[in-house]
DNA sequence: AATGAAACGAGAAAAAATTATCGATAAGAA
DNA sequence: TTCTTATCGATAATTTTTTCTCGTTTCATT
């Protein structure tokens, strides 16, 4: 009997998978073959069955007695995430936030290719960061033709948020990365998901003043 | 007859706090008096009800067909997170990311207040970012009991973390503001809030992956 | 004044996420 | 081979969060 998979996965599951996916890497670089639910959520002072409710989103099944084997586990993870095929994507402003993404080699690991950077000061178009050139914000249109950005990462200052990310659609963008705390106006179709730096200051200050909440989600 | 608070609250709303407080301060700088949870939720294609019990959370109490008094609001919302009065801290760390953090002055709307860096690298010891200076991370304990450090933001490298942490838990911060992927072993009582920038990107992928999930939760 | 509309607060209902429970299966020990 | 135990997958119960509903308050208009 045939069971459809859920249309739709819980996004606290979505969010906690990049964790998981770091663990088991180092596990499997220690020589580890297999891994249960009960030791990840040892690690991480989980539930097993948490985990495992997890885990089944990306659809792995696993043997009793015995748990996943990682290799595996690690594949379906980054399977479901798409992590395992190169997006190409472009960053749009080179100030400090955007040279420490530029920096940042972790994201390599999830496909994404990040091709340049654009901006709007002279001083550094046309410099390298981090290996990755920066073009003139208005030459964006040509390089989008040769180069197909998938993604688009904005980290321009808030004020012109909206217009680098009317520039980004320009270049057909499917979805944007957006680190500006600005609520961007999109057409329908494109995802944007946005980076709250200060949602988890917020979580933090709330506790020290408040008290803690309610347990620690990984 | 009088009704206790919940001793605890809904982490969801905490976290949208902030986004709508950044609303309501370009609100009030355009000149606007009050404002109503229609308002706001039109904002952010959210629900007034979402909006109202969001807010309910401060204490904060409006006026039938008005709304609220968005000074009091903005004190309201402050005030909850402990955002109106100054917590000090300091950042280890001072690659792109800890450079990024410090040039980032949003964070002094939030009462953060960092005094200066660490670093081990003698390249940068001695230098000032942003106006701050960077301290040899030997040094953190003498300069620890001169300026008494609230928080302690890690930036260093993954496989720094915890050695980083540990410094930083002698000077006795009361909380850890954690952007590296490593999970720290802390001693029970102190808060540690992680940014988890890979969680924000699996979101993203999954969305382009497995299509929408549910609406984007402000 | 009386009426109507907008918005609040509180409580109920619905939806989503977490946690508990249970039967099945595989590995290892007796 | 049989028994015990760890773990899985599935389903049920619980908890948390979101959404709906409704009565009340206030302002504006008649």
């Amino acid at each position: 009997m045939l069971v459809s998979q859920p249309r739709t996965f819980p996004l606290p599951s979505i969010q906690r998978l990049p964790v998981y996916l770091r663990f088991l890497k180092e596990q499997r670089d220690r020589g580890e073959m297999v891994v249960s639910c009960t030791k990840i959520a040892e690690e991480f002072g989980q539930l097993s069955v948490q985990v495992r409710k997890d885990l089944s989103i990306t659809g792995i099944i696993g043997r009793p007695k015995v748990g996943y084997k990682i290799g595996e586990l690690i594949e379906a993870i980054e399977d479901f995430l798409g992590w395992n095929t190169k997006t190409s994507a472009c960053l749009v402003g080179s100030g400090s936030l955007g040279k420490a993404i530029l920096g940042y080699d972790g994201f390599v690991e999830h496909g994404l290719d990040i091709h340049c950077a654009f901006d709007i000061d002279p001083k550094v178009i046309g410099t390298t960061i981090h290996g990755r050139p920066v073009y003139d914000i208005a030459e964006i249109a040509k390089i989008g033709e040769q180069q197909n950005f998938v993604i688009g990462i904005l980290t321009v200052p808030a004020a012109a948020a909206q217009r680098a990310a009317n520039a980004l659609l320009e270049v057909g963008v499917k979805a944007i990365w957006n680190y500006t705390p600005s609520r961007l106006e999109l057409p329908q179709g494109i995802i944007c998901e946005d980076v709250k730096l200060s949602a988890s200051f917020a979580v933090l200050s709330s506790r020290m003043k408040n008290g803690p909440l309610q347990e620690e989600n990984y």
